[in-house]
DNA sequence: TTTTATTTTTAGCCTACCCTAAATCATAAA
DNA sequence: TTTATGATTTAGGGTAGGCTAAAAATAAAA
């Protein structure tokens, strides 16, 4: 059985979100820039991760996640949304302030703590940012999504998720009134620079730059 | 502002509990066997909590907690038996279960996740096994408690805590049907080894080793 | 195809925490 | 008062995970 530490888990999870869920190759630097580490570091980092076999690594080539390494990831990944759901519906915790609290919280090693934790919540299947959450066999029920930018103008929809869940760029969202779940409809697009205005629960009207909408995700 | 890694907490809770909340001095040999870690390891320690001020330190003359100290390791202990009352209260663990688990999640880093969790559980004063809980500042309402071993024939109280709290003694008192809160009564003693004769609830007779008493604390 | 720029790895060092073996100190016994 | 015993510390080494600086490999440009 393959056990890795806290901090191999951080990065299978990183490079698991750089392969986009198993497709893409992964640089060093990809890595790097990612985990905030250096170049070297992750070097040393991923030629454990080879040894491990959750990663295939070849020097100055890059890597690609093998499927062993996939499973992985998406426990890690599984135990991070379970705490997330945990903190924003059972503390009260704003969307916002989860991530790091949960990163802690997801290294706890307990199999029957994140099955409880689970149950406890009611089996939840979207995390407090709208990423679906991994049941414990790793199979992640994923929903159609577009960007909030590229919806033709007059179409409507429900805000399911975002793309960038910095603290910075959610609590603009709380601000302006988006929120996930939120029912909206394309109102006017400027070709000029991206922008869009939606209206929002047939009530609220938020203007937003092609940055905001191009982070925003949205089920038709 | 001192900070302590996840080691040295450990260390500090230790060293706390064999100092009996400050009164006692401590000895190397006593925190290595504390801690199952070996005694050169311990004295490493030792000198960097000394550095720290959270323990008065003499090479070859062992330790004393500072007040420094003793706030620490109460903020420690508070962290650990809160989360034992939400893994027993809210994700139905057993007591015998706890102990672990509630180690690794008192490590996690963030103030107000303990006064959230504090909140949530409804500002509990003692944990599954009956220690009493810190408050965020430090102080602990002790109750005055007796060895259930050393009251005399015919009284009554309470079990309010328990000394050992491993999972072997704990599982025993399930299987007997002792536990926090049960009403008691003495209802024989026998001189010469020591054991007693108990009546839970006013209903259900026990008989107990002098062991197993003497790991039983009652509120009279 | 050669040179240059960029990416990646290696080498060497650091901190934290643990270990064993050897040295040292304190103290109890002779 | 000397010696022996036991407790404790030091010395040296291992793993994990970082870092910087230098070397090496690949990719891009000339
Ligand atoms: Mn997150
Ligand atoms: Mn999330
Ligand atoms: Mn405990
Ligand atoms: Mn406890």
């Amino acid at each position: 059985m393959i056990t890795l530490t806290s901090a191999e888990e951080n990065y299978l999870k990183a490079i698991y979100h750089l392969s986009d869920g198993g497709k893409k190759g992964v640089s060093t630097n990809d890595v790097s820039a990612e985990m905030k580490t250096k170049p070297a570091s992750v070097s040393d980092m991923l030629r454990k991760l080879g040894e491990k076999e959750v990663i295939e690594y070849r020097k100055y080539y890059g890597l690609h996640i093998t499927e062993e390494g996939k499973k992985l990831a998406l426990q890690t990944i599984r135990k991070h949304r379970l705490w997330e759901v945990f903190l924003v519906e059972k503390l009260k915790f704003s969307w916002d302030e989860v991530n790091e609290v949960a990163d802690e919280l997801s290294h706890v090693k307990c199999k029957v703590l994140i099955q409880r934790l689970d149950e406890y919540l009611g089996f939840p299947k979207f995390d407090p940012h709208g990423d679906p959450i991994p049941d414990e066999y790793g199979d992640v029920r994923a929903r159609p999504r577009q960007l909030l930018n590229e919806l033709d103008l007059g179409s409507t929809g429900q805000i399911v998720a975002v793309k960038d869940s910095s603290p910075a760029f959610l609590r603009y969202l709380d601000k302006v009134g988006a929120y996930i779940g939120a029912r909206i409809k394309v109102m006017d697009k400027t070709e000029f620079d991206g922008s869009v205005e939606i209206l929002v629960d047939n009530k609220k009207s938020i203007f937003m730059s092609k940055d905001v909408a191009g982070n925003i995700l949205v089920m038709v």
